[in-house]
DNA sequence: GCATAAAGTTAAGCGTACTTAACTAAAAAG
DNA sequence: CTTTTTAGTTAAGTACGCTTAACTTTATGC
């Protein structure tokens, strides 16, 4: 079997397992807020990326201007959203978590860390280094790849 | 800093950019295939632990029966999932994925692969046996403590 | 300055995902 | 053999997410 090969099947296998376990994770931790997936989608993103607009919204979901509209909406009742007049255009809006909304995602955040801090009580020490070493280069080509794709190489 | 603060922080960042990245992901490749997130998910659900009864999906999505009943129904008139009668108890449904659900999932995690394959081109070949060993680490430890849930030690 | 484009909202209408309640049929318990 | 439990379905009703279409308000291009 040839390195690059190797290479997949351990990413592959890793990524079922996890990807299964964090996809069934968010699910229910949405429906226990109470929330949609739709609605908790956007608060995701809202933490991930920061503010945006009204259209960014609709944009990356892939959803027309009026659907972002009604789901932002929900959330500004509900209170998970701050939604004010961007100063610099004031057709534009500017969104972004309140601090309900931020404590709300990091609840959500926490307990799906706490499914791989269990993983590490099984390591050994060493394992634990290797481990952390591995994920640091995969988190800098990660980060590397998604500033390439926003802003592409000229 | 300590090790195992420096291991959770590795952890955490990479789970931050894989979450994120996967979440949006698979909704927008849930989107694309016409079915809903619920009915997305079922069939992930059958891919990942094989096949099962009606009540398995109520209980696993914390949903009634009925609610159960009804999203399968639609999945076996799309053509995504066969439902036949249990030979050893005929109130009970065995629900298994079609070649045709089959071939929709395997998509899906093809795409998720191909981003990490991505990755993969940044790394250098040592990098890669690096990734590799750690993620096979990952991966055996997570298998043991989902086996563990599964069946408790006694 | 005026036409046009852009950002967002509102309303009507449709399909989906849930719920509860009432049901059928088969298995298990006594 | 009868009662009760279990597995699943069907129907009615509610809420949500999405679309299109019509609209308001602010910025931009000529």
């Amino acid at each position: 079997m040839t390195r690059s090969v190797q290479f997949s099947q351990a990413i592959r296998s890793w990524m079922d397992v996890f990807m299964h376990r964090s996809m069934r994770g968010w699910g229910l931790f949405a429906k226990s807020t109470g929330l949609s997936m739709p609605q908790f989608s956007v608060l995701m993103q809202l933490h991930y990326r920061g503010a945006c607009g009204m259209s960014e919204i609709s944009e990356r979901f892939e959803v027309t201007a009026a659907a972002a509209s009604q789901l932002v909406d929900k959330l500004v009742q509900s209170g998970f959203i701050k939604r004010e007049e961007d100063p610099h255009d004031r057709r534009a809006k500017l969104l972004n978590l309140t601090d309900r909304g931020k404590e709300l995602i990091q609840r959500g955040i926490e307990e799906r860390y706490r499914w791989v801090d269990q993983l590490a009580e099984r390591l050994t020490v060493e394992e634990r280094v290797q481990v952390s070493e591995a994920l640091n280069i995969m988190t800098r080509a990660a980060q590397e790849l998604e500033a390439e794709l926003v802003q592409p190489v000229a």
